[in-house]
DNA sequence: CCCGGTGGAGAACGAGCGTTCTCTACCGCG
DNA sequence: CGCGGTAGAGAACGCTCGTTCTCCACCGGG
């Protein structure tokens, strides 16, 4: 711990800032006990990150990166348009099914903090704004409506919200039947 | 303000909460700010509320059956089962548009105090389950397979949910649209 | 007119927490 | 061996805020 690089630290620090944000709230979070998880004192925390807002911001981002890279991992590993659209839906079903799944991590801190730093809502409107881009190219590729894009997104978006709340797994599939009929849709 | 009916505080005190609580969040507004704001004294405040959290549990319960009055009495001057479904996305888009529109209560208040107040978690829950039930309802009176109130469910919520962070109306209509197409789907 | 009690205004208290500061140990270098 | 500078531990500071307390004005009943 004595000589640590600047790198090795910061990572640490976003995992712990990751797993009790994540977990607990933000708010409900101390600098403190980021340190104590993170075991990077606090000097070297304000160092890496001026304040509380900007820990916030770089973990938002760096699970941003992971969420959409693990998302995109696993959707093209399927073969066809279509079926890429519902593996979106299969692979949500089995993020809410992981163990410490608390819901969406973009809608829950913008229900801390969106009124009160702009900072995070705008990360939060980026993160929500690249997930829907990237069903549009989906839908894109399986030649469908542009309009499809949008409904897909509420259906991922309703089953992220409806998990978080009640610890389930089941709106993945119902949210996955109804993207299916969608594409059945005319 | 010398002599104040109990009950008239209490109404005077939940609009001050509501609208306060609603606006800006929970914790980022103080017992303090409502003592202004509704002109209810903190010793009064603390006699018909003993803590912050049963005024916010107030706020919510209150709030809930306003919210799901609102929609039924809206709902039910359509006529016909699936017209009235789809008038459940019209009231939506009426809602998302009023003045001071800061997306779902019971979202935002579930990601501010969901993993501290089991209290607010439950009544969020209670909120979510009956406004399932109602969409349920007309499902059912449309003799449309059961398995749609949960998507029509869906679609909601993330209309509430993106049209929270994003501030538009648009999600309704995109919920609409994808609910119209599963009313026809087979 | 006096008096007890009710209610309001606002101070006070205590805890939590973001942020900074102090002190000390250690390390590389001359 | 001495020294300057860096880093960590943890105290300290200042602010916010939930909650309670103090003090005083008012008001109805004897």
């Amino acid at each position: 711990m004595a000589v640590m690089d600047s790198a090795v630290a910061r990572e640490q620090a976003l995992d712990a800032a990751e797993e009790l944000f994540y977990g607990r709230g933000i708010q409900s979070v101390g600098m403190d006990e980021i340190r104590g998880a993170s075991g990077v004192s606090l000097k070297r925390l304000y160092q890496l990150f001026p304040s509380k807002e900007q820990l916030v911001e770089a973990y938002l981002e760096r699970r941003d990166v992971r969420w959409r890279g693990r998302l995109a991992e696993f959707v093209e590993r399927r073969e066809g348009p279509e079926a890429r659209i519902l593996a979106v839906f299969d692979w949500l079903e089995l993020w809410f099914g992981e163990d410490g799944f608390r819901g969406c991590a973009w809608m829950n801190s913008y229900g801390e903090l969106g009124t009160s730093s702009t900072r995070v809502a705008a990360q939060v409107r980026a993160h929500k704004r690249a997930f829907r881009e990237y069903l549009a190219g989906l839908v894109a590729d399986a030649a469908l409506p542009g309009a499809r894009a949008g409904q897909l997104f509420l259906l991922a978006e309703g089953a992220m919200a409806t998990a978080g709340i009640t610890r389930s797994t089941e709106p993945a599939r119902e949210a996955r039947e109804a993207a299916r009929l969608l594409l059945r849709a005319c």
